[in-house]
DNA sequence: CGAAAATAGGACAAAATACTCTTAATACTA
DNA sequence: TAGTATTAAGAGTATTTTGTCCTATTTTCG
């Protein structure tokens, strides 16, 4: 339903929504804790930045960091500033014209589930995600974590 | 969230389900109705016959049909044997093993969501779709389909 | 039987998505 | 000021999805 790119950036935005708000992290560092490929989730937090969502530092202790509070970020904001707003405004049958004067079968029982949807997006806040006392966010068991390559400090 | 294939097939078989049930339509027609490549449409609906949801007959007057009556198929059966179960079973943060032991910070609310999803697909037959008075399946204004030419010019 | 009508199936092409790499720009630190 | 750490940007590659075509097979009909 969601993209890889999608996915990765909640991911991330998760992540750092548990950080310290206020410091820069770096980029390395969150994608080893992900186990996901440095370059892509680069390019995502690109996007991510560029919306507003993040802000972004160069050089040394530079990074990535949350540009409001979590609780003023929602689940939404992440998907659609990457994967646009088509899931929550498509009809389920692709079919461009349709609405309410010119329904498609699944108009009526579609638009009220994808209104859900819309709402559990818009309600569900990275604070919310973030305190969550089961937190997982990496993939099944992996070799490569909590190997931190860029320990400096 | 659904596939391109997957909403072919669902158009094509909620035309079928319009349709006389006994009488196989040739893939051509169909495909055109739709404004959909016949090409593409042939190889989707292979699928649908391999998984026992239409049957097909070859040579004159050959083409498909539904294999069961229209309220026999949901909306579910179409789309699973498209596009697999994953949309109906995996985590929305598509963490491999995520599950209730070891829940994802979206994982309840995900699950009620889905769930929901889910019964939607099962409950909504293909003829329930069929009925609908206000039923479009083809894209659209396109140069070949057969719709009004009312339009004012 | 042979030609024509239709689906089946494999191979191919194009487009979208996912992922990788290289270089540029920016900022810190010695 | 030079060197290094870091993100930005753009180009390149790989994989998946979407779409097309060709040939084989099955069936009807003259």
């Amino acid at each position: 339903m969601l993209s890889k790119s999608c996915i990765y950036g909640l991911r991330a935005s998760i992540l750092l929504a548990q950080k310290e708000q206020g410091d820069f992290i770096n980029i390395q560092k969150i994608s080893s804790e992900l186990n996901v490929s440095f370059y892509f989730l680069t390019k995502i937090l690109q996007q991510l930045t560029s919306s507003g969502i993040m802000e972004s530092y160069k050089g040394p202790n530079g990074g990535v960091k949350l540009a409001l509070d979590p609780e003023k970020i929602t689940f939404r904001d992440i998907v659609v500033s990457i994967d646009g707003e088509h899931l929550l405004k498509e009809c389920i049958l692709g079919l461009p014209g349709c609405g309410i004067e010119k329904p498609c079968p699944m108009h009526d029982k579609w638009t009220i589930l994808r209104s859900n949807l819309q709402h559990l997006m818009e309600d569900v806040t990275l604070k919310d995600l973030a305190n969550d006392n089961n937190l997982r966010l990496a993939d099944a068991i992996s070799p490569f974590k909590s190997i931190d390559f860029n320990d400096s400090n």
